[in-house]
RNA sequence: GGAGAGAUGGCCGAGUCGGCCGAAGGCGCUCGCCUGCUAAGCGAGUAUACUGGGAAACCGGUAUCGAGGGUUCGAAUCCCUCUCUCUCCGCCA
């Protein structure tokens, strides 16, 4: 959510840079309800501070006879405030639901650009494997191996659901258990197991909803939705709270299943363990001081590539353009991991800075000193990275001629010493 | 699922028959005084949001005692609904 006031004074300026991410931006409605409301509120106001005048003087009365005239007055001033009241909630909620919708801000740093292609690569990390066989996509191979099993999982649930088995099952656990002890030992992030499904607050608050409902998976008899990504219950941990500036940044890491619908990806990766309904990841979270986010944002995109330099897995990093961005990020880079299958970078990690997008939403505060006003805190998030994704990175990366798949080094002691699969 | 108890400021905790209650008291914290050091003591201060005015410091108004609604000139206090927490019973990994 934006500032209201800071819209109100600069509301061209906000429509042309909203207007760099691809959508025409219009807010004359916004215009309309705040000038509504402030005038009603006046009003309002105005009213309940005579009500709150002439109250006090009927208290002091001993005499209610004498007070009758007031009395009736003030029947009559009640009844308007009223309906004051009742106009002033309709108008806020509807400034409210248009605040909803708008997205961030991108940051004066995001590359303008319409579209993927309008990415900037920052920089590439790792060789590029050659085979000297024609490499295998990873679904094939995972099925050869008799680790990953598409057709039971969908079986059991449906399209976009995998069953892992055996040492996939065992690579799946045996990542998430890498990547959160390198988070927690070595980056210092504090873990998290967070509740897998939020209420609707906890969606507002990180930016999901309204706008994207049809992407979750949402209960039946409880407003409660299955998490798209920790980022959710994560960043709601502090939601309504005003933190101490000596505790930033708050640094967090937690493991969740992710649940999205992938409405409107119909046909994209359909074959393979790319795109599922569920998948697992490690997810990395902060809460940091506004003049500090942005090198915050650097040192967690170091924290999630870290994880494929360790694995030796090659990657580049893109930064993304304001027509790709995210609907609360300000701004965002993609780590993208090399597959050899498709013979290019496929997204396995994206990492955010939010500014006071969220913590405005989510009510999240910090007090620099004792004496200081609560500010909005920047809250930032990165993958650290995407589970799924890794397992096929790792497959398609460490395939050998045989049909076998090298297990990477630093995986070895969480695969009780496995060194190859197959 | 059944029965009961509760929800007040950073924390603890008071709030009588509705009015002088943004809310006693204590703790904590901040600043100052005092004091070889520490402790104790003394004095002052210590919520948030919106809104009007002001360049600003700041001044005024409104709202907030779990949430929403009702009664009333006036609600932390009375009534209704909901949510959450705790205790007991049942069930369950």
């Amino acid at each position: 959510m934006l500032d209201v006031k800071y819209i109100r004074d600069n509301l061209e300026t906000v429509e042309e840079r909203l207007g760099t991410r691809g959508e025409a931006v219009n807010l004359s409605r916004f215009r309309e309800f705040d000038l509504q409301r402030r005038g009603l509120l006046q009003e309002a106001e105005k009213l309940k501070a005579l009500r709150n005048a002439v109250s006090e003087e009927i208290s002091r009365i001993k005499d209610k006879s004498q007070a009758r005239d007031r009395i009736a007055e003030m029947r009559e001033v009640s009844q308007k405030v009223k309906v004051l009241d009742e106009q002033l909630k309709v108008v806020e909620e509807a400034l409210e639901g248009c605040l909803l919708t708008i997205p961030n801000i991108p940051h004066e740093t995001t590359p303008i650009g319409k579209a993927e292609t309008d990415n900037v690569e920052i920089r590439k990390w790792g060789e590029i494997p050659q085979f000297a066989f024609a490499a295998k996509p990873h679904y094939e191979i995972g099925e050869s191996l008799g680790i990953l099993d598409f057709e039971r999982g969908a079986r059991i649930t449906g399209a976009r659901f995998t069953l892992c088995k055996d040492a996939g099952a065992r690579m799946e656990r045996a990542l998430i258990n890498f990547m959160l002890d390198l988070h927690t030992e070595q980056h210092k992030y504090v873990e998290m197991l967070p509740p897998f499904m939020v209420n609707r607050e906890s969606m507002t608050g990180t930016g999901q909803l309204p706008k994207f409902e049809e992407d979750l998976f949402r209960l039946e008899g409880v407003d409660y939705f299955l998490i798209p990504t920790a980022e959710v219950p994560v960043t709601n941990i502090h939601r309504g709270e005003i933190l101490k500036g000596s505790e930033l940044p708050l640094c967090y890491t937690a493991y969740t299943p992710c649940f999205r619908k992938e409405a409107g990806s119909y046909g994209k990766d359909t074959r393979g363990y790319i795109r599922q309904h569920q998948f697992n990841k490690v997810e990395l979270v902060k809460f940091a001081r506004p003049e500090e986010s942005y090198r915050e944002l650097d040192l967690l995109l170091a924290d999630a590539e870290k994880v494929l330099q360790l694995l030796q897995l090659p990657y580049r990093v893109v930064e993304l353009c304001t027509g790709d961005l995210g609907f609360s990020a300000a701004k965002t880079y993609d780590i993208e991991v090399w597959l050899p299958s498709q013979n290019t970078y496929r997204e396995i990690s994206s990492c955010s800075n939010f500014e006071d997008f969220q913590a405005r939403r989510a009510s999240i505060r910090f007090r620099e000193n004792e004496k200081a006003k609560p500010e909005f805190v920047h809250t930032l998030n990165g993958s650290g990275l995407a589970v799924g994704r890794t397992v096929v990175a790792i497959l398609e990366n460490y395939q050998q001629a045989d049909g076998s798949v090298v297990i990477p080094e630093a995986l070895r002691p969480y695969m009780g010493g496995m060194e190859k699969i197959g």
